[in-house]
RNA sequence: GCCCAGGUAGCUCAGUUGGUAGAGCAGGGGAUUGAAAAUCCCCGUGUCGGUGGUUCGAUUCCGCCCCUGGGCA
């Protein structure tokens, strides 16, 4: 059932998986669509915010008859009312990338949530799930004392992290306490340990991961992109949609899923936090520090190939790539 | 036409009792292990509207001019 674990089956070659990565408007999808009847792929979604159901416009989701004509794996398999997380990512993609494989598909991975990216390539140590309980202990403990109090906490336990986590990073330090607090361990003894682990026998992953990012040459233009699209999104409805969403009970602004851009600021919006013309506005600059953050995880990004933004280009450079190792 | 308030960073504004200036936002760079479309860190020289004057020195005080609001005619 591991299929994480390289002793799943015989000494079999690993998979190979084609992974198209790049920023927010981008191209992505209409790239992934072009390459799709080329060869026998099965296309699966690496985005954090697809995964839920309802939030289709402004996740820029391809449409119902598009999806069923290019199915996708990893959209729409999660309620915004629950979390997703990149450790539930890297179980999922990992299933669906085996069942591509026995099916005797090329899986073709495409999304830009670059750390889901990562947790495929790198692994993720062993570390306990989030527990609401420990993340509400810990918030009372903020909310009462100060995020200091929380650093100064994690100090005593695992100093390396306090160290590394900077003291106004909220998310990264209830995360860090949440894991001595509910294992008994500290994230940076689980970290040595999958240090360990990686050194001896096992890879960090059981595929042969092959990156391709569209880098857009001209970032005034990609900007313009983001702009044109986020007003296409509220032509289609997003109020509309987000409205549905906001009229629910159990949904709030502090879920992952309302936190997604645009998604957020509408939310704003119709909570008369902002106005119209303001809505549109921070959408638009969210949607560009989203595309700035995803770059800069590219820059850094080893073994990566570039793809031209021209779909023609780049399909033709990605099948001969695909005929050549044979897949 | 007159009166008043403004004109300082891409934007909104603060400030200098005269010694050439700093916040927020935007923008740029970076980090990124179960929230990642999240969260956080670093980066601030700009004819201080123009022009004359007073002064050792003017963005600051004074005159005139231009522009933008608002008011009175």
């Amino acid at each position: 059932m591991d299929h994480d674990s390289p002793q799943t089956g015989q000494q079999s070659a690993p998979t190979d998986v084609i992974c198209i990565m790049g920023p927010t408007a981008c191209g992505k999808t209409a790239l992934a669509m072009e390459l799709y009847p080329e060869r026998d792929f099965q296309l699966i979604s690496v985005d954090s915010a697809q995964v839920y159901r309802g939030m289709d416009i402004g996740t820029g989701k391809p449409d119902p008859e598009t999806l069923a004509q290019y199915p996708h794996q990893l959209i729409d398999i999660r309620d915004p009312a629950e979390a997703y997380s990149a450790s539930d990512f890297r179980r999922d993609a990992s299933t669906a990338i085996h069942a591509a494989r026995d099916a005797g598909k090329i899986p073709l991975l495409v999304g830009g949530t670059m750390l889901y990216f990562k947790v495929l390539r790198d692994g993720l140590a062993d570390m306990p799930d989030a527990d609401p309980e420990v993340r509400l202990q810990i918030e009372t403990l903020a909310a009462n004392e100060g995020w200091e109090q929380v650093h100064a906490r994690l100090a005593e336990v695992d100093p390396v992290a306090a160290d590394r986590i900077h003291p106004n990073d909220p998310q990264r330090l209830q995360r860090a306490l949440e894991v001595y607090l509910v294992s008994g361990r500290s994230m940076t003894e689980h970290h040595q340990q999958e240090q360990q682990s990686l050194k001896e026998t096992r890879p960090a992953s059981p595929f042969r991961l092959h990156f391709f990012a569209i880098q857009p040459a001209d970032r005034a233009q990609l900007y313009a992109r983001i702009a044109n699209r986020f007003h296409g999104m509220l032509e289609q409805g997003l109020v509309d949609e987000v409205s549905r969403l906001h009229e629910r009970e159990d949904l709030h602004e502090i879920l992952p899923s309302i936190k997604s851009v645009g998604y957020r600021q509408v939310w704003q919006y119709l909570e008369g936090d902002l106005d119209y013309d303001g809505m549109v506005e921070r959408s638009i600059i969210a949607t560009r520090q989203l595309a700035k953050r995803q770059l800069t995880w590219l820059r850094s990004w080893s073994d990566l190939l570039t793809l031209s933004e021209s779909p023609a280009i780049s399909i033709d450079k990605l099948l001969k790539y695909i005929d050549s190792i044979s897949i």
